[in-house]
Order: structure tokens, then sequence, then C-alpha cells
RNA sequence: GCCGGGGUGGCGGAAUAGGUAGACGCAGGGGACUUAAAAUCCCCCGGAGGUCAAACCUCCAUGCCGGUUCGAGUCCGGCCCCCGGCACCA
């Protein structure tokens, strides 16, 4: 038997998809669509298997749609910029555009000898002008309607990235890409506003039924909508109001304290008003430390003033106190200690009142009573109405009313998610299209002046403020408006910005004065299946819904979310850990290519577990995969060169083409219901081949007709997991086509009936036996073999039947 | 603490409109072929017990304890543990 060269044959069929452009993707009204995307890469160098698992899941989803006759859309491309490329352009003096080209030349290369299904003509590159032209050009639309803005702030600052970082990339207060610590830092940054679209990113989701509910979510989880009451509470000191925002207005009663932010603006007047030393030492004390050494415990100190409660005009002490924030709602809490566990542990520190307003409905010690049920008391009369007695939720509703009709409260929504700070103190990013000009201040680059150019003789030094700040040619222009001196924005954009708008762009990549072109987008979107790791859960999947929402409600988009399914792909690991070049324990793709083929390492990727679990390499698996691919393809030549008998010779061809039948309705089952657990869809490959081996005479003695059926469907079944395999073994056959230029086998349903099957036999629901019995038999008949059939029948004979629980060709419950 | 997902052989994992638990693969054991090895092929493989042995038979097994049901890995209630997200968010 000749040994399969797996190499051979792959480096064959990859120069014929090319030569003969088999996966491109036309526009082609008349014809159904598929769009299949996997998240692009960044071009870090070398792709590695556990990388290749994504793409490996894209393309049997994508082949498969091919064989059934839909136009699919399946492009790639390179996320470009980003900080890696600078970091090499400091350590290796390379630049990081020629790092970067290196790098996806080589990961290209990659990609083809795995022989990924791409339509190659539509490669993008974030990094080219032809491409971030357009990403200037989605911040001039945000510009043109006031959804990106300057800010002075405490913004998140990477020391190691030498940058700002939005607050989706800060992970357990690290940077999200180098893992440092990430500090704080006082600087003015452009925001884009989609906390304008918190509502309708959250309300969407749960349009989106084709995503895991853990997604979604996390999604809610970051955008963090809570309902409430904003409250003034008078400061006759001051003679102004002090705002907070509560969930629980019906705790209004039992406040004892009001704890506000130490940043927050009121007590720079308290300090103006009067001197206190102990309040200006805690304040400092507070700012330098950390967020995470201030939070350790509750510590405050007393301003010396007091606020009135609006519902009684009890004079209630104002405290500075840590565990409030001042970037969340007003930054200032009524204290409940009664009804509020972290109010109960400050009042317990600082000895202050706790006054309970609502009974609680079990035993409470040594903590606040913080649920919403129960009936209010201690209260007396609000607006004239008795309150003691009254439930909670009730009196909740009614006390916003109340003090809303006197003007001092205000029903009010607040969100955890903060504005996306976009703009980065770094070279390798698309220049923000923003011009200050000393008589006409901030101007937009006007579109016809896209884009930016990114100017390439600059020295980066990692120094920590923006290497374009250096090149005076860049920075020195004039003004688009008036015509006079002007100096440019000197940060870049975040690369998530890049990344928020890509799938837009393969459905027309080649548009030179917009985006993207409006009749392709219309056929193309939204993306059918995407599929990435779950890192981007938030980050890339938030930033590019919000990007949609936004672009839909301008009309410029099709569809209001981009991505209609959604799958998570676990990591690859190696030693119990994700493979990771910094961990050393990755496996290259060009040696499993080289000992196995790309066809065994793609089928092993699929095989061991299904998608969404994380899997660990193994080489024994491998190895069991590379022998099963080699024992399906000698087992398909032996029966194409097979000759063919007689037909009256053949004998139960029922047998042969139901268990065939049946594993193509398993797999094209794994892809219709959008499970894809395509281990279990190997693994009725595995079984039917089997099963093909223990019955070689059946098989040979089958007729012509019979065995193209077996040999298409052998061939096709494997082409999404095994397409070089495939394609061999079709051109094999005498086909002169490729494999995926015809169609999906349809399933013979005449097939899938056995005509003989096992029933269990149960007695008092314990399993005793089985029986073989025709397909469809009724009760008699099986009550008749299970009397002839000892080991079932001595159970029942000296016993007398109770009842007998039959269900139609599944099990048989004999009560005795 | 809140929310989401999950606990099945030595291992990865099958099986959910409740119906033969352990498909398929890996590892392991035995055998065939071979001078030998590799490759390939065949057989066994959850646990305990009965029989000299085998065929076979009995009992126990899907994190734990209950419940519903003729029948529960699957449904319900209560616990334990693991993974992930959010977390002093008022």
């Amino acid at each position: 038997m000749k040994t399969l060269n797996f190499q051979e044959i792959e480096r064959k069929w990859q120069k014929y998809w090319e030569d003969n452009q088999i996966y491109k993707a036309v526009f082609d009204k008349t014809k159904p669509k598929y769009y299949v995307l996997e998240m692009f890469p960044y071009p870090s160098g070398q792709l590695h298997m556990g990388h290749a698992r994504n793409y490996c899941i894209g393309d049997a989803i994508a082949r498969y749609y091919l064989l059934k006759g839909y136009n699919v859309l399946h492009p790639i491309g390179w996320d470009a910029f980003g900080l890696p490329a600078e970091n090499a352009a400091i350590k290796h003096k390379i630049h990081p555009k020629k790092w970067t080209d290196n790098n996806i030349e080589n990961m290209r290369k990659q990609l083809k000898q795995l022989g990924i299904s791409y339509d190659w003509s539509r490669e993008i590159n974030t990094s080219l002008p032809e491409y971030y032209k357009f990403t200037q050009w989605m911040f001039l639309k945000l510009y043109e309607n006031d959804m990106v803005y300057r800010k002075k702030g405490i913004v998140n600052w990477c020391a190691y990235c030498n940058t700002v970082l939005a607050n989706e990339q800060v992970i357990d207060g690290k940077c999200w890409r180098c893992h440092n610590i990430v500090g704080k830092k006082e600087l003015e940054q452009w925001y884009v506003r989609i906390t304008k679209y918190a509502d309708s990113l959250l309300s969407e989701l749960d349009s989106l039924e084709g995503w895991s509910d853990y997604v979604k979510q996390m999604q809610r989880n970051w955008i963090g909508k809570s309902s409430g009451a904003k409250i003034n509470f008078r400061v006759p000191e001051l003679n102004e109001f002090l705002e907070v925002f509560t969930t629980r207005a019906d705790t209004l009663p039992g406040v004892t304290f009001i704890s506000i932010a130490p940043e927050h603006p009121m007590v720079r007047k308290i300090l103006e008003k009067n001197s206190n030393p102990e309040l200006d030492l805690y304040l400092r004390r507070s700012m330098s430390l950390t967020t995470t050494e201030r939070t350790k415990e509750k510590t405050g100190v007393f301003t010396g003033l007091y606020a009135e409660n609006p519902l009684n005009g009890n004079l209630i002490p104002i405290w500075v106190a840590n565990y409030v924030l001042v970037d969340y709602a007003t930054g200032a809490v009524m204290g409940v200690p009664a009804h509020d566990q972290r109010d109960y542990e400050f009042a317990k520190v600082y000895n202050l009142p706790i006054i309970p307003v609502i009974m609680p409905e079990y035993e409470v010690e040594n903590a606040a009573y913080e649920e919403s049920k129960g009936k209010m008391f201690n209260v007396g009369f609000v607006g004239g109405i008795l309150v003691d007695g009254m439930d909670c939720n009730d009196f909740r509703k009614f006390v916003v009313k109340y003090l809303e009709s006197r003007g001092i409260a205000k029903e009010d929504i607040n969100y955890r998610l903060k504005d996306w700070l976009i703009s980065r103190q770094r070279y390798w990013g698309a220049p923000i299209p923003i011009v200050y000009c000393d008589s006409c201040g901030v101007v937009p680059v006007p579109f016809e002046d896209l884009p930016v150019m990114l100017p390439d003789d600059i020295e980066i030094t990692g120094k920590g403020d923006s290497p374009l700040a250096y090149s005076s040619e860049f920075v020195n222009t004039l003004c688009p408006k008036c015509k006079g001196k002007a100096k440019r924005e000197t940060d870049t954009m975040d690369t998530f910005v890049c990344s928020s708008w890509y799938f837009w762009r393969y459905t027309s990549p080649n548009e030179t004065d917009k985006p993207f072109d409006p009749e392709e987008l219309g056929y193309w979107m939204p993306v059918d299946q995407y599929i990435g790791g779950i890192e981007h859960a938030v980050m890339h999947l938030l930033y590019s819904r919000f990007m949609s929402h936004f672009l839909y409600d301008l009309g410029v988009v099709p569809t209001k979310e981009p991505f209609k399914n959604l799958l998570n792909q676990g990591m690859v690991c190696k030693d119990g850990k994700a493979m990771s070049k910094s961990l050393g324990n990755i496996v290259s793709i060009e040696e499993i290519i080289e000992k196995y083929g790309a066809d065994t390492g793609r089928v092993f990727e699929l095989f061991v577990a299904p998608p969404e679990k994380d899997i660990e390499w193994s080489d024994n698996g491998i190895e069991g995969v590379h022998r099963f691919l080699n024992r399906y393809f000698k087992y398909c030549i032996e029966l194409i060169n097979s000759e063919v008998y007689n037909h009256d010779q053949e004998v139960d061809h029922k047998r042969i083409l139901n268990k065939v039948y049946k594993s193509l309705y398993k797999i094209t089952e794994e892809f219709e219901t959008q499970r894809y657990h395509f281990n279990t869809s190997i693994a009725s490959l595995m079984e039917m081949l089997n099963y093909l081996e223990d019955n070689k005479d059946s098989v040979r003695r089958l007729n012509i007709k019979h065995k193209e059926i077996l040999i298409n469907i052998l061939i096709k079944v494997l082409a999404p997991f095994a397409p070089h395999i495939a394609e061999e073994l079709w051109s094999l056959w005498g086909k002169k086509d490729s494999v995926f230029k015809d169609k999906w086998p349809d399933i013979n349903t005449e097939y899938l009936v056995e005509e003989k099957i096992t029933i269990p036999v149960q007695i008092n629901g314990k399993l005793r036996g089985q029986i073989e019995i025709e397909n469809n038999a009724e009760i008699d008949q099986i009550m008749d073999c299970i009397k002839m059939d000892h080991k079932i029948y001595k159970h029942i004979s000296d016993k007398t039947i109770k009842n007998i629980i039959f269900v139609k060709n599944k099990i048989v419950n004999i009560i005795v």
C-alpha cells in the first residue's frame, strides 16, 4: 500500500484553488449569500496551532455553505496597527511598517498552507492609507454628529505601553495587552459618546438569538444599567444643593449621613469656606493612593457641614468617604446604614446612628437589611399620608413622586459604562483628523482631505508622549477653514476604532471615495457567522455594536446589529496553559504540516472537543486523527478502484446506505442547527468508516448506482474538515472540477429508516435484555418475542404482569 | 455578594421533546504479521461480586441528599465543588 503524501496533495490543491479563484466572492443578487468571518488577527509575527483553531472552525462552516450552493463571503485581513510594532521598532531598530509587513507576509503564507478558503482578493490591512482613510472618515462622522468630544480628566495610564487606555481595556486593574498595573493621569483626551447608546446596546442584546447568554451577560454587566432617582439635599451653610443618586428612595427616612467622594467639587468649596486641616490631610492622603490601595477598608472624615433630609428637615452630617466613587452618578451617596451594607460598615467605624425604616422579614444580626421587601415603620407622615405599614416598594414610588412634585427629586438612570477614550499617545495608529487653529479653534479635517497621512520618518523613542508631536512637518499645517497657521492633533486612534468597522469594508474593499459600497453592503450584511475568542466579549464586540448602532441610525449601514451569530471558540492549551510565544509552549503550524499535513492538524482541532471548550494539545491525539485520515483515504481509493459486480449479487445494500445516510444526516444537522459540535461530526465519520470496513463484503457487492452514492457521500462529508484530501479523492474519482463546485448530497429519507431495530426491554424499570424486531412492530408482536427469549422471560414467567409501558421503536417496560 | 456556565471511566469527550449511560478517540492490556522493529490489522478495556475458566449472571455507578415518574445524566427542591464575568456602581 502506497503511503499518502499529504504535503504534496496539499500543495497541489492550494495551487489549484489559487489559480482557479475557487473562493472568490462575487456580488450576485440572484444568489443567496452567507458571510462567515473570523476575527482578524493582529500580525504579531507567527501563527501557531493555537491561533489556527479559529480559522479551522470558520473554514468548515464556509466550506459547508459553499457546498450548499451559497455565495460565500469568507474574507481575511490584518488588524495591523498597534503597539508591538513600535516596541519592535525600539528594540530591533526596524520601522513599524516594515516589521508589520514582514509579519503579514509570513502569516499569509501560513494561512495559505493551512488551506483556509479565503477570498484573498478582499484582503485588508488597517495600517494602509486606503484603509485608515476611512477609519478617519468614521471619526469625522462621529464628530459631525457630536458623538466625539475632548475632555480633560483622570485617565487610565499604562506606563509600560506609554499610553492611555479605555476602561474596557483595563482588566483587574491591569493593561489588557501587557498585563502591567495601570495607573492614573490627568490628561485632555478624545472620547466617543458610547454612553449615549448604552440603552440601545443593552436592549438590542435580547434580539441576538445567535449569541451565547454568556457573552450577552458580560455585556449587560459591563453596561451596568441601574434605575433610581436623583435627590437634592439642601446644604444651608453653602446655600446650595447636594445631589445624590439612589436606587432605594424608600430608605430616605433612614438616612443618617451623606458621603461624598474626595474629588467631589463641593469638597473644595468647603475648604475655601473654612480651613479644615483634618479634611485637608485626608484628601491629600487619598489622592496619593491607587484605587486598589484606597479601597481596602472604609475610611472617611467629617466635613463639618450638614445637609437637610428633604422629607423631615433633619440635619445630617456630610462626610468625605473613600468608598464613594467620583465618576459614578453624582459622586455622592445618602448613607442608610440600616439598609445598605456599605453604609452600615461605615457607620460602625465612625459610630454614626443606624435607623431602620423597613421591617426586616427575617432576623438580621450585625448587618444591614438590604432586601427590597417589607413594610415601612418608624417614619410617620409624609405629605399628609401615614407611611408606616406601607409596602416599601409602594413607598419608593410614592416618595419619588412626592419629591418630584416639589422639584427636589427626579427619576434617573445610571450606567456603569463610561465614554470610550480613543486617543493614544502612540505613533503606529490612525492619526486623529483634527487641526487646532489659533483663530478657529478645533477644526475637523474635511472629508475630501483624507487621509491624514502617517509620516514615515519618525523616530520612535518610547518616551511617553506622542511621537508625532516631534515631526514638525506633520504638526504644522494650515487651518482648513481660515488657511492660517495651525497644528495637527498628534495622538492616534485606539486600534479598536480600526477594528470596529472592518467587517463592512470586506464587502467592497477597493472603494476609494467611500468606506463601502451600499449595494454590496446591503447584500452581504449582516455577518451570518462570526467566530472569535472570548477575550473580546466586551471590548471589540461592544465597540463594533456601538459603531453599527450609530451608523444604522444615520442610515449608513443596513442592519443595527452587525453579527447575527457569534461563536466563541475556546483556547488551545499545552501543558495546561494557553499556547503563547512568551510561555514557549507553542506548536507551530509548519511543524504540524511537515509531520502530518494541514488536514490532520485541522481535523484534530475540531475533533478533540466542541469549539467553545478549551482544548489540550495532544501528540497522541493527533496521531490518532492522522491514522484515521489515512484509513479513510485508502478506503476511498480502494472503493473507487474496486470492480463493480453484477447488481443481482447485491445483498443488504439498505443496511450500508442506512449507515452512510445516518452519518450524512448527523453532519448536516450539526451545521444546520448551528451547534457546530464538529467533534461529533468527525466521530460519526469514524463510525461510518468502521462500519464500512466491517462490512466489506456487502459493500463490495453494491451495484454501480449505490456505489456511486456511497463514494459521493464519503467525499463530500469529509470535505468541510479535510478539504485537500477530499479534492484529491474527487479528482481520483475522475471528476474534473473542484469538489466545492459540486453540491452537498441530499438526504434520502428512504434510507434513514431501518428495517430491523433493537428494542430494550425493561422489567420494573431495569434493563433485562434487547430484542431485535422490524421497525414499527406493535406490542403484541414484541411480547411474543419476549416470551421466546429465555433470558428476559425468566424474570416474568412466575409473576403477574400489572402494566406494560410501550413506546413504539423506543422501549418496552413491563411492570410485574 | 450578585449574575452566567458546568461537575459523566485512567484521559478528551458522547448521549437532553425523560427511554439500552460511556458513541468516537487517546492511553493501557493481549494477539497476528515480521529475523526484529516501525507501520498495519484483530480482540479486551467503569467498578464490585458469582463460576476453575469462559460464555453468562447479579449488584453498584453520571458531585451529594431528597422528590416527581413505569423509567432521571436529562425534570423539580435543597446542598457541595469548579470555571468565568461584575464587584464599595449607591
